[in-house]
DNA sequence: ATAAAAAATGAAAAAATTTTCATGATTGTT
DNA sequence: AACAATCATGAAAATTTTTTCATTTTTTAT
């Protein structure tokens, strides 16, 4: 997960990021609000965690220009000030959420779920045991958020499987839905992108997930 | 836009026709819940407007229809009966919206355009002049529902420039969007990509769309 | 008008993907 | 156990995509 971490404040900026990086998150930080919205206009980041207080333009004006923009990035705004007023002001910027200073890094990491949790509902992100698809980047990512590189064929017999996930699906089904054909060919394609998409996936998680019922097709399993 | 208009009383199907055709869309008229079935079956349209009392089969059978299949279309219900029972029927019958008769050709665009934005933003759609892209599918569409083949890194740049459109976008930016380069490369990967891009765009639509600007980058203009 | 920088282009080379084919392994049935 | 049907596999062939390179064209500034 890429992030991006607008706070002025060098001390807790660089806590946030080496803690980030422990879980396995990649953070970026910006000092102000300008280099944030320049950053974010360059560079595609899942969360953009803002301080509210900054030089230049301040985390409530970043949060509101970027949703004018029609930018729908997850944000959780950080406030030195816990009172009620600034929260709802938060979110009527546009904010997902709001964490009061001092916070625990645990604290962080709790919202920042909940929050990408929410976002991935909205958006095209379906999770399966130990990977998830992006649909709309068309990115397969492991646990450890390693990207698994799927061909365009591979790509979309897992996003059907996976769709379907627990039944059982047909090679006419496949044919259908994969290769756009109304029958089933002479020749094994389904069987041979079955292959080159186990070969992969057992190589980047070490499980095995697509079960063959002979006689009746594929299935994508939980472990 | 491809609007299907199931209506049995003539007047108001014409009239509504001759209404979307001064808008610029073009509609059909099915004049009975079988023919509508039929139609949507075998042309692709963009919405539906269903009337409740239609003869063989009634709109709310028709749309209830349409949702078992798993056929996702934006629909619209007009009815003569104003009362809230009807209109609790029609959403959970798997409408969108609901119109009560009688109603003016106003308000009837109005709720087009509010369905049809919300279907939008729900499939990650796009749409840019005379071509419309399908994040989630990697599909580019014309105006007259042809498909432009891209591959997969021209997609990526049309992708990348629609979302900026209007913005300049440079060379480095599209380096580390596309082909996630921290740096431009030696080479005229980025040209090259886009000359065959443009190809393709003014093949599919004889319009060109990427313009450039000279020393700074690549924009996505209207006309 | 001219030179230098930037961009466009066509075609070739390189790389990746998709598909096919021949062969071997597995499964269910008799 | 034997058979036929189904599936798996490795490797080759075909196709497509991506990248590079040499050259031409366009643009800007002088």
């Amino acid at each position: 997960m890429q992030i991006l971490i607008a706070e002025d404040e060098q001390q807790i900026a660089e806590s946030l990021k080496k803690n980030f990086r422990d879980e396995g998150f990649n953070a970026m930080i910006a000092c102000d609000g300008e280099m944030a919205l320049k950053l974010l206009d360059e560079i595609e980041f899942d969360l953009l965690l803002l301080d509210w207080r900054m030089p230049k333009l301040s985390g409530l004006d970043v949060c509101r220009t970027l949703r004018q923009k029609g930018i729908q990035i997850p944000i959780i705004l950080l406030t030195a000030l816990g009172d009620l007023s600034n929260k709802v002001e938060a979110f009527n910027a546009g904010a997902d959420d709001y964490i009061t200073k001092p916070f625990s890094f645990d604290e962080v990491l709790a919202r920042i779920n909940a929050v990408v949790r929410r976002y991935r509902l909205s958006k095209d992100i379906i999770e399966f045991e130990d990977f998830t698809l992006d649909l709309s980047r068309r990115l397969v990512i492991t646990l450890d958020k390693k990207q698994i590189h799927l061909s365009d064929k591979e790509f979309d017999l897992l996003k059907f499987l996976v769709q379907k996930k627990g039944e059982i699906v047909s090679k006419e089904i496949l044919c259908k839905n994969v290769w756009n054909l109304n029958f089933v060919p002479q020749t094994n394609i389904c069987e041979a992108t079955v292959k080159n998409l186990r070969k992969k996936l057992e190589e980047a998680t070490g499980k095995k997930y697509i079960k063959t019922i002979y006689g009746e097709g594929y299935s994508l399993i939980a472990d």
